[in-house]
DNA sequence: AACTGTGAAGCCATTCACAGCT
DNA sequence: AGCTGTGAATGGCTTCACAGTT
């Protein structure tokens, strides 16, 4: 597998999500100017990032729309993410009711929650398991994603689990920092962080107009 | 105001985290490179990151945790940031109850919704009101940023609204590209192309190591 | 002796600018 | 004539490596 930044390759999910905007509207061809504004990036980026997946736009006329999807989703999909929730609290059931995890890209095969109340239930069409049939149930799944949605203090708990049970990517929005072996990939996702920053960015880009 | 790059902001707030963690073990000194082990970076990146605030570490000892963390603090808030909600569906009401938004420095002071049998209610302490209310009871909310929770359909006529307030600072949780004007600054938080993403790296870490 | 602070080097991503294609 | 693809230039962030400090 080749390998791409992974700038490039979030970018390319952005443009694909574009594509099939601009294919709904009967549109033929894009230029990397038009993709640009409809993105909010430049044109260079644009080609930069298509070009390193081959050849594919046609000088005086652009990208032929389906053509370039084709090329983009078979750079970045081969397959389907299975995904494990744990933690079926608010931030959890957010999720599992989050229309972005109902595309045919990915799939939540279940939930664990440790809360009894919860467990047994569904909730769109992904059962709720006990933690502590973890083992039982893990074997079928063929999950490949653990999303962690406990609170900070039960995370790392979760966090070996998962790794116990053969996962070796872990999306973490608990804030904290998870100790796990190396050949495991944690994403963070800390939404206070992500709040904080962008304030920080807007009160340094108003003091700068002010001038 | 010195603008630092949001990176560095970024991982400021983790140090804070990691310091608080130190304090109430009675921790007094830290060196960049325990920090650095703490919070998966390097030693170096610590020292860079601290060094650009100010000289407050002691050859020898290390950086005192309590007035380290207090330079941190500093550079990072001078105020409390207003926030405002808009969607209290099941990602909206994640929100509300999320821990993250319960500190000192970020305060959600209000959520607009346009589902009628929400409005009234109250989650957490934060007011529900009707959409259609805003221009009514935005005057009193102070607020600096807004977080669009809504479904991609309606999420930019709501950026919209929050344009039309006066707010320059969105978070931005649908999976859509808003157009607003160069003075408004978006934060995209897409977790369908976080997931995507982090699969994707995954696969490519994995190719790697079988080699 | 041990650790910080930092100039310099190295690395990666973005932007520029234009040759080449249709 | 217009738009892509891309080498070269630029810019920014990270790492190196060591002088300075206590």
């Amino acid at each position: 597998m080749k390998k791409y930044s992974s700038k490039t390759i979030s970018r390319t999910f952005i443009y694909i999500r574009m594509l099939e905007d601009l294919l709904s509207q009967e549109t033929n061809f894009v230029s990397s100017k038009q993709l640009a504004e409809m993105v909010g990036s430049t044109d260079a980026q644009i080609r930069k990032d298509i070009s390193s997946f081959g050849r594919v736009g046609k000088p005086k006329l652009g990208y032929n729309v389906s053509e370039l999807k084709s090329v983009l989703e078979e750079v970045i999909y081969d397959n389907i993410v299975h995904v494990v929730l744990f933690g079926a609290g608010s931030l959890g059931t957010a999720l599992l009711r989050y229309a972005g995890f109902h595309n045919d890209r990915i799939k939540l095969v279940a939930a664990f929650e440790s809360d009894k109340r919860k467990v047994g239930k569904e909730v769109n069409g992904v059962k709720i398991y006990a933690i502590d049939d973890v083992g039982k149930v893990f074997p079928k799944l063929h999950a490949e994603v653990g999303v962690i949605a406990v609170s900070k203090e039960k995370s790392q708990e979760v966090a070996d689990i998962i790794v116990d049970a053969g996962l070796n990517g872990i999306i973490n929005f608990s804030p904290t920092t998870l100790s796990v072996p190396e050949h495991v990939l944690v994403k963070n996702i800390d939404l206070s962080i992500e709040f904080m920053s962008l304030f920080y960015d807007l009160r340094a880009h108003n003091g700068k107009q002010k001038k």
